[in-house]
DNA sequence: TACAAATTGCGAAAAAATTGCAATTTGTAT
DNA sequence: ATACAAATTGCAATTTTTTCGCAATTTGTA
């Protein structure tokens, strides 16, 4: 939304020698907008006719720190990263697949800082996934084959 | 190694209704010998001319809770889950992609916890995974294109 | 040992991701 | 504003990954 969002993406493009062209303005605008697609979705939603495109994009946002590439079970989503969207974690369905967002910890976040630099890494970035029953399952009482 | 992982094993196949096949026993087998690899290398050291065994079992685990299945930046890798592998986390390298181990933090595993229980969710598994740069490229100073 | 149900192994098909290349767009320097 | 070199797109074609159908085989139970 804010004005600034998209200066900071235009200067990591630039900095690092690409263009900021219309598709990949349409690629970070619909992350903005959604900032957690299955990747199917989030092509449906930019290149339909031009998957080409948007994987090319996908991969090199990725290279630049813009967004995460994760599997949750079978499916693969792209979230933005923490530099364009607020640091947090989820917490995903076994059975049903839906994400959900978990709160805020500072205790958990400083100690996986403190874990992290026990190790010899830079570390960039970190996500925690939790997986577990969602309400809606443990209601329906569903059982998997 | 030791012949209670396998009665275990089995004993989840069985209490589920599945057959504890050959196929089944050496893709068990690969995993525990490798705790942690890419989707590709385990289906080479196991059923080379026949994926469609390979991956039936891998989804058939997933749903057993015997192994997760995660995409570190583009590439998918099979790892058992605590049931059968002391539970631990990783740091992965976003250049050339090695992983590695953290140690062990009962802080971090409270923290985890912790923040579980405030959602609605019935928790079944947790995985960290931290993305950085590691001490080869490092030293390495390559720039990414 | 025999039987029903589950699973394998194979080829074929569908889905996901990558590549080559001519046409177009972008940033920079006039 | 204009022109140019380099980067990128859009398309079709390929390659790679994953799934499916089905006859033959294997497994657990009685």
């Amino acid at each position: 939304m804010s004005d600034l969002t998209f200066t900071s993406f235009k200067k990591r493009l630039k900095t690092n020698g690409h263009f900021a062209t219309a598709p990949r303005m349409k690629l970070f605008v619909v992350l903005l907008n959604h900032p957690n697609l299955t990747i199917k979705e989030l092509i449906e939603r930019t290149s339909k006719h031009d998957q080409a495109t948007a994987y090319r994009n996908i991969t090199l946002f990725e290279k630049l720190g813009i967004i995460t590439v994760t599997k949750y079970g079978w499916v693969t989503r792209i979230e933005l990263t923490d530099d364009f969207h607020p640091h947090h974690h989820h917490i995903s369905c076994t059975i049903c697949g839906t994400i959900t967002s978990l709160p805020h910890s500072d205790e958990l976040e400083n100690s996986i800082d403190l874990i992290t630099k026990q190790s010899d890494y830079i570390s960039q970035t970190h996500k925690l996934e939790v997986r577990g029953i969602c309400p809606t399952c443990q209601k329906a009482n569903k059982i998997d084959c």
